[in-house]
RNA sequence: GCCCCAGUAGCUCAGGGGAUAGAGCAGCGGUUUCCUAAACCGUUGGUCGGAUGUUCGAAUCAUCCUUGGGGCGCCA
C-alpha cells in the first residue's frame, strides 16, 4: 500500500518537473531504521538519464515531496537516497483502509486475469506419493493461491502417466505378488519390478475381489485387468493423499485418454510437417539439436511404440489450445535434461517458448536425530507423503516445504517439525493467531470490546510498536505481487514470521485490555484484530490452519 | 566429459544492484501479583567458498576456479 503510494507520488512529481523516468526505481523499507521508514533510490537510478548529479536531483525531488503532509520528514542521505519518515496519521488511515477490506486485503488485479496453467506433482501412478511430490504439492498449491489472490486466473493440473512402460511393469509386479499369494514359487523378484509393500496390499485386495477368476482370463485381458485395477487403486490413493494435504486439482489429464484421442499422431504429423523428424535404425527421431538440445530424441521406438515425450508434448499443446498463455511446470530435480527438448519442440512448432516456464524443485532430505534418513526406491524403502503427514501433520509439513526457496535443497528436520515450542516457526505463527483470539475473548468478557469501532480510535495508536505493526501489514499487497511475479512463495513464510515477531513483541510490552483506559484498549483491539485477519490471510494462502486456541 | 542447482554466523536459512549483511536455533545472562512463558529482553558470534571483471556502488550481475548434490535411456 504505502510503497505503491510513494512510488506513484514520486512519478507524479517527476512528470510535473518534466523529468525523464525510463528506468524503474524502487521503494524499500531500509534495513537500518535510522534511514527512515521507507527509502527510494530514484535519484540515483534516474541521475544519468536526466544528466544531473544524484544528490542534486534528490534535492529537487525532496523539495516537492516535502509538501505532502503525510511525510513527517523527507531527507537525503548517502549517495542520493531519499529517506521518508511517515506520519502516524498516514499509518492510522492505512489501518482503517485495510480493515475495511477485510479478507480482500492483499487482493489486486495485478495479474490482469492472465490464464496460467500450473502443472505439478504429476507423479507416476505406480506407487504412493513421495516427499518430493509433497514438496511440489505445497509449492504449487501455494503459488496457485497467491496468483489467484493477485488477479491471475490460474488452474492446477495433474498429468497422469497411465500409459507406457512403467505401467506394464506395474501390472507384472502385481501379477507376481498375486501368484505368490496363491502359494506359487515366483523365484527372485525381478530387479526392475516394483518392490514396495503396497503391491502386496494391492494383490490382497484384488484377490478378495476376484479370487482365482483373474487367472482364467486370457493373458492379454488379464494384463489389462491388472493394469486397470492397479491404476485405479493407486490414483485414488494419490488423490486422497493430496486431498488430506488440502491440495485439490482443477484437472486430472490422462495420458491414456490423450493417446486414445489421437493426439500422438497429430503431434508426429506437426513435427514432420515442420521438417524436423527423420528415420534412423527403425526409429523416428526429432532433430531437437536444431533448436538447442544437446542430442536428438526418439519419438517412436523401433518396436513401434511411442516415447513419453510425444504425448507429453501433445498435452502441453492442449494447454495452449485451451487458452492458457502461461504454462508453468513444476519439476523434480531429475528432469532438467528434459527441458531443452520441450523448448525445442515449442520452437519447431513456432510457439513462443517463453510461454513455457519450468520451475525446478530440489531434493528433500529427511533428518532424524541429526541423521539423514536413508531411502531406497528400488528396495521399496521410502518415506511416503502420507508417512510424513501422519508424523508431523499437514500444517508443519506444508510450512517447512514452503519456507525454503524452490531451487535449494531442503533439509527437513522431523524432530523440529514435531516440537511444540519456540524452535518451531509454524507454531510461532499459529500461536500469534491463537494469542490474539484469546485477547479478543478476554475483551468481550470484560466488556471492553465495542459494538462497533470508530475511525477516530485509530488516532490513539502512535507507539512505535503499534505503527510498526501497521507498517508491516501494509507491505503485504506489494509482497504478494512480487511473490506471484517471481514464483517465490517462500517469501510469504518469511513475512508471516516477521509479522508475528512484531506482534509478540508488542504483546509483551503493551497491555491491550485494560479497564483503566477504555478507548486505548479499543484502539488496540482494533489493531490486533486486523493483525489477526492479515495473519489468517497469510496462513490461508499457505494452506495452514489458523487456530483460535492452542 | 557435458548440463542443472547450491556454497552467507557453530546449526537451519532470509537477503528485488544500494547505506554499518539479517532472523531463528544453539551458547551465556535476564523477564510471569498482569490479556496463553508455545512468548519477550540483553549478549557472544561473519575474509557472504576463491579469483578477476562490469559500475558511482556487488552477497546480489558476468567469466573462470573450487567443494557438495542431482542429471546425462529407443525409462517416465
Amino acid at each position: 500500500m504505502i510503497k505503491h503510494l510513494l512510488h506513484d507520488n514520486i512519478r507524479e512529481i517527476l512528470s510535473s518537473l518534466e523529468l525523464s523516468c525510463e528506468k524503474d526505481f524502487t521503494v524499500e523499507v531500509p534495513n537500518n531504521p535510522e534511514n527512515g521508514d521507507y527509502s527510494t533510490n530514484a535519484a540515483m537510478i534516474l541521475a544519468r538519464e536526466n544528466k544531473a548529479a544524484p544528490k542534486k536531483l534528490a534535492e529537487k525531488l525532496a523539495k516537492e515531496l516535502r509538501r505532502n503532509k503525510f511525510y513527517k520528514s523527507v531527507e537525503i542521505a548517502g549517495p542520493g537516497f531519499i529517506n521518508f519518515k511517515i506520519s502516524a496519521s498516514l499509518y492510522q488511515k492505512m489501518l482503517w483502509d485495510l480493515r475495511k477490506l477485510g479478507c480482500d486485503f492483499g487482493s489486486s488485479d495485478y495479474g490482469q486475469k492472465e490464464k496460467v496453467l500450473l502443472e505439478f506433482v504429476s507423479a507416476n501412478p505406480t506407487g504412493p506419493l513421495n516427499i518430493v511430490s509433497a514438496r511440489a504439492a505445497a509449492y504449487g498449491d501455494t503459488l496457485y493461491r497467491i496468483m489467484k489472490k493477485v488477479g491471475f486466473e490460474p488452474a492446477r493440473e495433474f498429468y497422469i502417466n497411465d500409459a507406457g512402460n512403467q505401467v506394464d511393469i506395474l501390472a507384472e509386479s502385481l501379477e507376481l505378488r498375486l501368484r505368490e499369494l496363491h502359494g506359487e514359487n515366483i523365484g527372485e523378484f525381478p530387479y526392475e519390478a516394483y518392490h514396495g509393500e503396497y503391491v502386496r496390499h494391492l494383490a490382497h485386495k484384488l484377490n478378495a475381489a476376484e479370487g482365482v477368476r483373474i487367472f482364467m482370463l486370457p493373458e492379454k485381458e488379464r494384463t489389462e485387468r491388472l493394469k486397470e485395477f492397479a491404476l485405479n487403486e493407486l490414483l485414488e490413493m494419490q488423490r486422497l493423499s493430496l486431498e488430506r494435504f488440502d491440495v485439490i486439482f482443477e484437472g486430472w489429464v490422462s495420458e491414456k485418454t490423450l493417446r486414445a484421442e489421437g493426439v500422438v499422431e497429430e503431434v508426429l504429423s506437426y513435427l514432420t510437417e515442420a521438417d524436423c523428424t527423420y528415420e534412423k535404425e527403425d526409429a523416428i527421431w526429432f532433430s531437437s539439436t536444431k533448436f538447442g538440445d544437446d542430442k536428438d530424441r526418439v519419438l517412436m521406438k523401433s518396436d513401434g511404440s511411442i516415447t513419453y515425450f510425444v504425448p507429453d508434448l501433445a498435452y502441453h499443446l492442449t494447454k495452449i489450445q485451451r487458452g492458457y498463455t502461461k504454462l508453468i511446470d513444476v519439476f523434480g530435480p531429475d528432469h532438467h535434461g528434459y527441458v531443452p527438448r520441450l523448448k525445442a519442440a515449442f520452437k519447431a512448432l513456432k510457439y513462443d517458448e517463453d510461454m513455457l516456464e519450468i520451475i525446478f524443485l530440489q531434493q528433500v532430505n529427511l533428518f532424524e536425530s541429526g541423521e539423514r534418513v536413508k531411502m531406497s526406491k528400488r528396495a521399496g524403502k521410502i518415506v511416503t507423503m502420507d508417512d510424513l503427514v501422519n508424523v508431523v501433520g499437514k500444517d508443519a509439513a506444508r510450512y517447512f516445504f514452503i519456507a525454503r526457496k524452490a531451487n535449494a535443497h531442503l533439509n527437513f528436520d522431523l524432530e523440529l517439525a514435531l516440537q511444540q515450542n519456540n524452535e518451531n516457526p509454524v507454531y510461532y505463527c499459529q500461536y500469534a493467531h491463537a494469542r490474539i483470539c484469546s485477547i479478543l475473548k478476554k475483551a468481550r468478557k470484560d466488556k471492553v470490546y465495542p459494538r462497533s469501532f470508530k475511525k477516530e480510535l485509530t488516532h490513539k495508536l502512535n507507539k512505535p510498536d503499534e505503527l510498526a505493526l501497521i507498517q508491516k501489514m501494509t507491505d503485504l499487497p506489494e509482497l504478494l505481487e512480487l511473490i506471484a511475479q517471481h514464483r517465490e512463495p517462500h517469501r510469504l513464510a518469511t513475512y508471516t514470521e516477521e509479522l508475528c515477531g512484531l506482534f509478540h513483541r508488542f504483546y509483551n510490552k503493551h497491555q491491550v485490555v485494560s479497564a483503566k483506559n477504555k478507548e486505548l484498549s479499543q484502539a488496540r483491539l482494533l489493531l490486533i484484530e486486523s493483525v489477526k485477519d492479515v495473519l489468517a490471510i497469510c496462513l490461508d494462502l499457505m494452506g495452514i490452519s489458523a487456530p483460535e486456541k492452542m
